[in-house]
DNA sequence: ATAATTAAAGATATTTTTATCCTTAATTAA
DNA sequence: TTAATTAAGGATAAAAATATCTTTAATTAT
């Protein structure tokens, strides 16, 4: 559905909402091995993340890392998605038409037009703490198991 | 949501559906210009989608081209999602990972698990002469115009 | 038979995405 | 102040997706 950034993206920030805080970073090493992603690719996506204020913070330097703040742990997953560049993806036409809309519907629209709100809702009304919970909670993991358990 | 390829795909087929038969078929020109796509790149899709048989078939030759007949007309929608090899982007783990399941599932599992089977269904559940018939009946458009009317 | 038309097939080209590596800058500890 | 650590930044590299062009094969009309 998403790209590859964008699939590590996410699982990064939630990794950072469960594990992290002001007075405690993760590396990039950790990070990149908790969440089965490139560790150098991880790098460059973790640069975008940082650049949006309210997401993600980092420091360099020893004990240095990434990490979330209480505040951006409320930011919702639509907020990381929209920083990666992939509204369109739930928001764009199906059949990729100039737009989506009622005005020049394609033959798919019609039927999009009630799964797309829910799609909408599922990111924008999850915060990336909320995930973190369920990650704690409901056994969910964030890494690609070889073994189911 | 989906690759061009497979946008192009849909198009093209929804097209076929509506203008074509075995008795009229649609030249490439014609069809390219039709659904707003690449000529050379929709020639390589074609030949995707006429190596499956029952889905599209050609001719060449004057008065040649690509058509649907009345059984692969009742195909469904999802029949050229796998054809182009989308079906995992509606069926894979939205964050990415190896498999999306009960279990082991991600933080947004839970979620998605009530919009996938929608998702399918709005694929699976609908027949590529169903959103022909859209075309014609609802006023929906194939192409990307360039102002709204 | 020959010429014209059309898709099939193959070769390349371009762009985007994914990924790695190397150097620099910032921070901390000794 | 020096050395160690860590992310930032820049340069490439590799792979995949998108796109174009040229040649070949099939079919039809003359
Ligand atoms: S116009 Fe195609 S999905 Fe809305
Ligand atoms: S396991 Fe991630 S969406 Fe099902």
């Amino acid at each position: 559905m998403f790209s590859k950034s964008t699939e590590y993206a996410l699982r990064a920030i939630i990794y950072l909402a469960q594990n992290s805080d002001p007075d405690h970073k993760i590396g990039l090493e950790e990070l990149s091995k908790a969440i089965g992603s490139p560790r150098s690719f991880t790098a460059k996506i973790m640069q975008k993340l940082t650049k949006d204020q309210n997401l993600v913070s980092s420091v360099t330097g020893p004990g240095g890392g990434f990490y979330t703040n209480q505040e951006s742990k409320t930011r919702s997953v639509f907020s990381v998605l929209e920083l990666m560049g992939e509204e369109t993806t739930i928001t764009q036409c199906v059949l990729g038409l100039d737009q989506c809309s009622d005005q020049n519907p394609c033959p798919l629209h019609s039927t999009y037009k009630q799964i797309k709100p829910r799609l909408l809702e599922m990111f924008q009304g999850k915060s990336i703490q909320q995930l973190a919970k369920e990650l704690k909670n409901e056994k969910t993991v964030l890494n690609r198991p070889r073994k189911a358990s």
